[in-house]
RNA sequence: GCGGAUGUGGUGAAAUUGGUAUACACGCCAGACUUAGGAUCUGGUGCCGCAAGGCGUGGAGGUUCAAGUCCUCUCAUCCGCACCA
């Protein structure tokens, strides 16, 4: 029979579709297995991208399940977004039907790739019960305090005219569109990730099993924990009076407190409040005033292009010295983390030391190494040493110091030892239309007031003009307006949307829900208590902050609301490398893109699948390579041509095996090998490259032999391995010639394994020269006799002086002369 | 600058604890079958060399009977963060 991928596949997607093979069982006594990969956005269709993606974790569901685990292997879609909106803006087509065209569309191509999804727990986040519990959540976490409504600079796209997370700006561009951002002073939701700073810096811990160090330490990374010493600058009589006595002080943040003898200037961040006072105040002259304005709207990358500074005439007391210092303004000094403002010590901190050079600014050192003289003539030294010209810390070390220096000022109580945070809280509101609405209403009398509960969904209206000019839902007619849930007086609905990463924060809770109870409830507290953690998280490395950081936050959230008893979501985590073509990602812009439908209807399903999990580990870049596709299609033919040789059985044959010749004992312990190979891959490596060029070994070997009990069983184990990353090919196999019985768990037979004869290396000095074959039973003299026979030509003049024999390994001998 | 990785044939890549480097595949070469071959099958293929032999895992050292694997230094490439005080 011939292979014709496109009738098998097909005969198989039905077959298991009419038989909901994929379907978890509600029976929570069984050993369960979550398996998931990262939802999709319905951009319009699959690209090879996700093929790797769903073939990763696909093959990962489909061994659990042969396995006899109970598994749960969901699909759906991250549908709100920003693209949605452009696409209505371009073709003039409504968000909502162009989502959910694109939905079905992406939803056929997956089943063509015999994906073996949960079809019963299929959804997608633009869902209105979706949004119903989301905003059902977003209450609860108000009413906890976890969101807050705050004014304040933030960062807006002009291009998709939104604001945008700290997250979501990428080099001070839209991470989107790539529009560099502007600052605007706005009104804004923010959820109160900073609460979990810690929590979410010190489980990375539990994480370390399960997650690459790379996402680790990125995460670590972003929320960017230090310790210090914070501590205020009184001003002088003469400076506070310059300031109408507005100001006592400032305060900074620093983490080398043993460079305070150091400091020879201060720096405020051009935003700081001192400055608005004085600039509001006209407490400086025009020319600064113009030039502070002008440094305040540099975008941040000009920023870091120089440093540059003014003098405000003001002066603030050195608290251990008493001297005066000058305090500055600089254009390095970020208003958004610690206070705004820095102690400047430019003999030990790079950037102090450029700005100190540029104004011609003391430096004084007060650090040096521990045997050497202290240079601070060429540049900056910002290592740990010693100190000197620091009062009665000289001669300690830094790190010494340090805590001495913080232990004074706290027993003085003029500062305190602080911890500062890169994270921010997260900015969740959208100017958008296709979003989740915030549940809030604006009232003159009550203020800012929660929708009731039992209002929910606040579901968007289906006429609106999206036309890229300000927010559809502030734009619209009628909807925006509403009753107080408080006083019942007339108000205002809220019209920001939520971040569309708030879906995806917890769609992974929503998967465990039954569809019984996805009808009712967003989950129930069994399911979620039985089904998560999930066992497998399978997604690409971009994902290892914004994502990744973000449901780990809700995963703790909803603990402390009661909604589920654990600290983290995902146990492991695997980051799928990239899909290169040409050496370069494959993007439509570069127009390297291979289309996983063409290569579908060429040559199956089967052979992509094939072909992306054998041309590389799955964390590594995988280079496209349109004759290694044609390798794979291959395979897979002869695999299907060679199982002709297979005898038809309901159950595995028993072999005799001290019955068989060299080659049919050679073929079962490929096949047995390659078994064992599976589960190492399958357990821990997931290198499926390794695992399917076990099988090729294997198949190799069967077909050095020609009998039929051995090609049954080769094949009856071999369908079975092959089954999670070929699916459709190994089910008409097992159909065929097992009746479906052998894609179950297959058992390891160790008798293959015992040889009567062993091949040994014999090398000299290290150096391999041979082989000889021996009895399993050979005394070492044996062993070595023989050896020495085979090498005899290398070892004439020669002394040995040293005779190594390593069990079933090799013999080397150490020579002289 | 800080952090994380990766360097092995013409190519994608194997080598799980130090133990015969290059499994498996792509490509290439040769042969068979064929009207034909971009189908199928068989064999060959690290480099230099006619051979004997020598050399080979980015480079230089080291430990060891033995190093792709361990240690020191170094070079290159990729990724992430970045004026974070």
């Amino acid at each position: 029979m011939d292979y014709i991928s496109a009738d098998i596949e097909k005969k198989w997607q039905n077959y298991w579709k009419e038989n909901d093979s994929f379907e978890p069982s509600e029976d929570f006594t069984l050993e369960k297995k979550y398996i998931l990969s990262m939802f999709p956005f319905p951009s319009g269709r699959l690209h090879m991208g996700h093929v790797r993606n769903y073939s990763i974790s696909d093959a990962l569901a489909r061994y659990h399940r042969q396995q006899g685990k109970n598994v749960l292997h969901p699909i759906g879609f991250d549908s709100f977004g920003m693209p949605a909106e452009n696409a209505a803006i371009k073709n003039g087509s409504h968000p909502k039907g162009w989502t959910y065209d694109n939905i079905d569309y992406m939803k056929n191509e997956f089943y063509a790739l015999g994906f073996s999804f949960s079809r019963k727990r299929e959804m997608a986040t633009s869902d209105e019960l979706y949004t119903k519990f989301e905003q059902s959540f977003i209450i609860d976490m108000y009413e906890k305090g976890l969101l807050y409504r705050e004014k304040g600079m933030l960062n807006w796209c002009p291009n998709d005219q939104t604001v945008l997370a700290n997250e979501q700006v990428v080099d001070g561009c839209c991470w989107r569109c790539d529009t560099p951002i502007e600052k605007k002073d706005m009104n804004q939701y923010y959820f109160k990730i900073t609460q979990y700073s810690d929590e979410l810096l010190d489980d990375l811990k539990e994480l370390e099993k399960g997650w690459p160090k790379q996402v680790l330490t990125m995460q670590e990374n972003w929320i960017g924990k230090s310790n210090g010493l914070a501590f205020d600058l009184l001003f002088d009589d003469e400076s506070k009076a310059k300031l109408n006595s507005m100001f006592e002080s400032f305060d900074v943040f620093t983490t080398r407190p043993d460079t305070i003898y150091g400091v020879s200037y201060t720096a405020l961040a051009p935003e700081h409040a001192i400055v608005t006072y004085m600039c509001e105040n006209k407490l400086l002259d025009e020319a600064t005033i113009a030039q502070i304005i002008k440094m305040k709207n540099t975008s941040s990358i000009d920023r870091q292009k120089e440093k540059a500074g003014l003098p405000l005439g003001l002066n603030v007391i050195h608290p251990l010295t008493g001297k005066i210092v000058p305090v500055w303004i600089a254009n390095f000094v970020l208003m958004d983390y610690g206070s705004g403002a820095v102690m400047a010590v430019p003999a030990h901190d790079d950037r102090d030391y450029d700005f100190a050079k540029k104004y011609d600014l003391p430096i004084n050192a007060v650090i040096k190494a521990k045997d050497a003289e202290s240079d601070v003539s060429e540049k900056a030294f910002t290592d740990a040493g010693v100190l000197f010209n620091s009062g009665e810390f000289d001669g300690l070390n830094s790190k010494k110091s340090q805590y001495n220096i913080i232990k004074m000022f706290e027993e003085k109580k003029i500062g305190a030892k602080t911890t500062n945070y890169k994270l921010k809280d997260w900015g969740v509101s959208r100017q958008r239309y296709w979003g989740a609405p915030i549940p809030f209403i604006h009232c003159e009398d009550c203020g800012l007031v929660m929708e009731k509960k039992e209002n929910l969904p606040i579901a968007l209206p289906d006429d609106v003009e999206i036309n890229g000019e300000g927010s559809p839902l502030e734009n619209h007619p009628t909807w925006k307006h509403c009753k107080c849930s408080v006083c019942g007086k007339d108000a205002v609905r809220e019209t920001d949307t939520m971040d569309t990463f708030v879906q995806s924060s917890w769609y992974f809770l929503r998967f465990c829900a039954s569809p019984e109870t996805l009808k009712n409830t967003a989950f129930t507290k069994e399911e979620i208590s039985y089904w998560m953690g999930v066992d497998h998280y399978v997604g690409g490395i971009e994902h290892a902050i914004l994502h990744l950081l973000y449901a780990r936050f809700f995963t703790k959230v909803f603990r402390d609301l009661g909604y589920l008893d654990f600290d983290e979501p995902f146990d492991k985590l695997l980051t799928q490398g990239m899909v290169l073509k040409d050496g370069t990602k494959m993007s439509k812009s570069k127009g390297n893109t291979v289309d996983p439908d063409a290569i579908i209807a060429k040559y199956g399903a089967d052979t992509a699948r094939l072909f992306i999990l054998f041309a590389a580990p799955p964390t590594q870049e995988l280079e496209w390579n349109d004759s290694a596709v044609e390798g794979s299609h291959k395979f897979i033919k002869r695999f299907f041509d060679r199982a002709s040789n297979v005898k038809k059985t309901e159950t595995k044959p028993k072999i005799d095996h001290s019955s068989l010749s060299k080659e049919e004992k050679t073929a079962r312990k490929k096949v047995y090998e390659a078994l064992k190979r599976s589960e190492e891959v399958f357990k821990e490596r997931y290198t499926f490259n390794t695992m399917i060029a076990g099988v090729m070994e294997a198949v190799n070997a069967l077909n050095l032999q020609s009998n039929a009990d051995v090609w049954s069983e080769g094949y009856w184990i071999l369908a079975s391995i092959m089954e999670p990353v070929i699916p459709h090919t190994c089910w008409d196999i097992s159909n065929e010639y097992f009746s479906l019985n052998n894609l179950t768990k297959q058992e390891i037979l160790e008798e293959v394994f015992i040889e009567d004869s062993i091949t040994l290396g014999v090398a000299i000095n290290g150096k391999n020269r041979g082989e000889i074959e021996v009895d399993l039973t050979a005394t070492k003299e044996e062993i070595l006799t023989l050896a020495k026979e085979k090498v005899k030509k290398y070892l004439e003049d020669k002394t040995i002086i040293k005779e190594i024999v390593v069990p079933k390994k090799l013999v080397n001998f150490v020579v002289k002369g």
